[in-house]
DNA sequence: CGCGTAATTGAAAAGTATCAACACTGGTGG
DNA sequence: CCACCAGTGTTGATACTTTTCAATTACGCG
């Protein structure tokens, strides 16, 4: 459910240990907004430490999850291929350590870097194939059924997000949230 | 609604052209299973006429469709990636006709052709940009909304799609969607 | 303590799915 | 030419799920 990279994270640290290109760090404290949706950036981040999420915001205010970012996940690269502006809103949850590049450095490593450019590769083919089944799942399945594979993913779930960031994670709102988990506990109860 | 990649599409005539690589090509009658899901494929294909859909059976036998393919648009690119299983089903609609890769001449061209390179991972991003808010609109609008705004940019829709594709594509059934139609003509009957 | 934010819960309203029946169409064979 | 069939589209009634709204409680912190 929190997303990370691994393989992409080590070879940034590799490259940033050499020294030969300019990758700039940053650090955001707690609930910071770093994108706000419909913007224009200059910058791509790959986190260090800690988790964002990456949300849409509609018209009637109400958020909708795409993902959670950990270790290693990469956001802004979307413009740098299109150069278009942010279709995704990304504020840090707890405080978040990032790696940032500049379009023109990304670029650079891209073309001159042929492993960069397979992981970066590899990590956009990723987000398509996490993405895809997610909404067909919440979908097809009741909100307690969700739920429940979201606890066995991530057990320390509510520990760690607010409860509002799950629910609009499903897409359901609070309240239904609510009931969801409160019919699991009587269940589990009455066992 | 039904994407198209230009570009993409003319690049890759060109090479064909060029004949340099042997690019292979094929055609599917209508109501063809290009891809099943959960299954390994060693191609990937680009559309050069016809429609397909990109869909999720879940075990309930419900489609999810992703999305539908046009010109220019390719499908089991993914798997070349992260070598792992398809997770979308893909089938014609009309008669389809594709460029087909083999998952070496794939990765051959994307290390020696920077621009096929460049297109191929703009093609990525923009999947991930089109997915993202796709399904936060569907849960934030009511069908009718929905429906409105396929209407406005796809009018032919329902000379080509069967209903229930679209419904599918909505994430509803068949009975919400023709309900959700009858509203809507009976509101401009009313005009 | 008091404040703001998050979490919880109930009751009513709205939206959607399910189920079942029926209409329309194009093609096939008697 | 008609009867039949399969596939697709249409519609009504009902049951179920989720949202909305509103009220209350719990918690962390200056």
């Amino acid at each position: 459910m929190i997303r990370t990279n691994q393989s992409l994270i080590s070879y940034i640290r590799t490259l940033d240990n050499k020294g030969t290109y300019g990758i700039g760090a940053s650090i955001f404290e707690p609930k910071t907004t770093i994108f706000r949706q419909n913007h224009r950036y200059g910058k791509v981040y790959v986190i260090k430490r800690g988790i964002a999420k990456c949300y849409i915001t509609d018209e009637n205010g109400r958020e909708f999850i795409q993902e959670f970012l950990g270790e290693g996940m990469e956001f802004g690269e979307l413009e740098v291929f299109s150069d278009k502006s942010t279709i995704c809103s990304v504020a840090s949850i707890n405080e978040v350590e990032a790696f940032c590049f500049t379009h023109s450095l990304y670029k650079q490593l891209l073309e001159e870097d042929s492993t960069f450019n397979k992981l970066i590769m590899k990590g956009l083919a990723d987000k398509i194939r996490y993405k895809a089944p997610r909404h067909s799942y919440q979908h097809s399945y009741p909100i307690e059924d969700n739920v429940l594979r979201l606890q066995k993913l991530f057990p320390q779930l509510t520990e760690i997000l607010p409860k509002k960031d799950i629910a609009n994670y499903i897409g359901v709102t609070t309240r239904s949230l609510n009931r969801a988990l409160k019919e699991l506990r009587q269940k589990n109860d009455g066992n």
